[in-house]
DNA sequence: GAGTGGTCTAGACCACGCT
DNA sequence: GCGTGGTCTAGACCACTCG
């Protein structure tokens, strides 16, 4: 035996469980063996028996509940985690040429769509478009509303070295935010800077952050035909 | 005070040194204090830092290595956790009437690409085809192939009472799979069986399910126009 | 009321990977 | 080498919730 790398304990149980609800031992909906019975079981602590058992609980595929035990998921959700780096790390990683270039940069009030999602009342925001670029086409289009209050600095900032998207999460981290993936034709300006055909399907991400109350940033980004996000699970 | 519902203490721990990387007392790059140490300023065991330390570090919100220490992570990727239940349960959860009728069912030997994504070779298949309502009106074509080798029974089943997707999810789970997600033009068939135009801008999400080695299903789930995946994180 | 998971502690040993 | 995180244990108390 060369290379066998020792895994950890609760890995192993757990692993050792899903093996057996996808062997059809334990079937959805049954209930499995409580904690402490399964310690003695694989000779470990109920400790480390607990730390297996929430792994597979984060995963959806078994439900627990005090006094009533642990038993399998009947529909279990695929759960699956997305990684989005910021995107000169994708463009990068995928072995090409990164750079981006600021199309406007305006301060305005958002419209109300925008100041919805944020949660804010009337307030004077800026307004930065951007388009990323890999090996010099258009790779993704960034329409970004940043909130200067919980931004400092933001009007001093220069984003043509860095640009707005990875200036932010490098200096100011969020504490909460939401996501949502759809699908939209192109806009006539959508089409015009990611340089293909109006009407073309485009993966927009809509992203708003906050940090506690207050709102950082809210920004929609248009990805040119062909992206897609891969997850494995 | 009422109703301050007690944190357990590693969330807790987690929190305050989230909030103290969005205070920026330390700064992306910064090493922050070991686990001993923050033992002893949290009142803790070093168990207890550990685990919420880890949670920081499952977010991409730190960076831990043996021997150099944590550090707050430079660029951190939003990492963002889908959840994707069975159509029926989406459709149910908005408050609309559920049904989906099954459009088509054959044996054949699936395309290239299909097989390609699954690790196969060429093997016969059953073709599943389902198209999946909500209040009578289009929600998802869904175009599955499945392996009957995988999935025990497949030939007996009856997909007018209960969908594929939910029949195999409840009654196969599996031990990995893959995700990809990404926007298509509508082709002249979706069209037709979403009643849109063809061309329209359509969420489209890819599934790969295996048991071990044995790949179990390859989907692809297309979803009217409109839909969008949302997600908090 | 009582059984089960949720959490914490103190201590220990180990693996990794800087220096 | 040696400091740091990774993991495990035995024991304990608690919170939730089912019956």
């Amino acid at each position: 035996m060369t290379g066998v790398r020792t895994q950890p304990k609760a890995r192993a149980i757990a692993d050792s469980v899903h093996r057996r609800i996808v062997d059809r031992i334990w079937r959805p909906g049954d209930q499995i063996p409580h904690e402490a019975e399964l310690a003695v079981e694989f000779g470990a602590s109920r400790a480390t028996v607990n730390k297996a058992m929430q792994l597979l609980a984060d995963q959806g595929l078994i439900e627990r509940r005090r006094k009533a035990g642990t038993r399998v998921a009947i529909n279990p959700a695929v759960r699956a985690t997305l990684s989005i780096p910021v995107v000169r790390e994708q463009v990068e990683a995928n072995g090409q040429d990164y750079h981006h270039v600021v199309l406007e940069r305006i301060e305005a009030i958002p419209p109300r769509e925008v100041l919805d999602r944020m949660g804010a009342g009337d307030a004077r925001m800026v307004r930065l478009q951007t388009l990323h670029l890999a090996d010099d086409l258009p790779f993704a289009f960034e329409d970004r509303w940043v909130n200067p209050g919980g931004a400092a600095g933001l009007a001093e900032a220069d984003f043509t070295g860095i640009s707005v998207n990875e200036w932010l999460v490098r200096y100011f981290p969020y504490s909460r935010g939401l996501l949502e993936v759809g699908s939209e034709s192109a806009s006539p300006r959508d089409a015009r800077i990611l340089r293909v055909d109006a009407g073309t399907s485009l993966l927009v991400l809509h992203r708003t952050t906050w940090n506690g109350d207050v709102p950082i940033t809210d920004v929609r980004v248009a990805h040119a035909p062909g992206y897609r996000m891969r997850t494995a699970f």
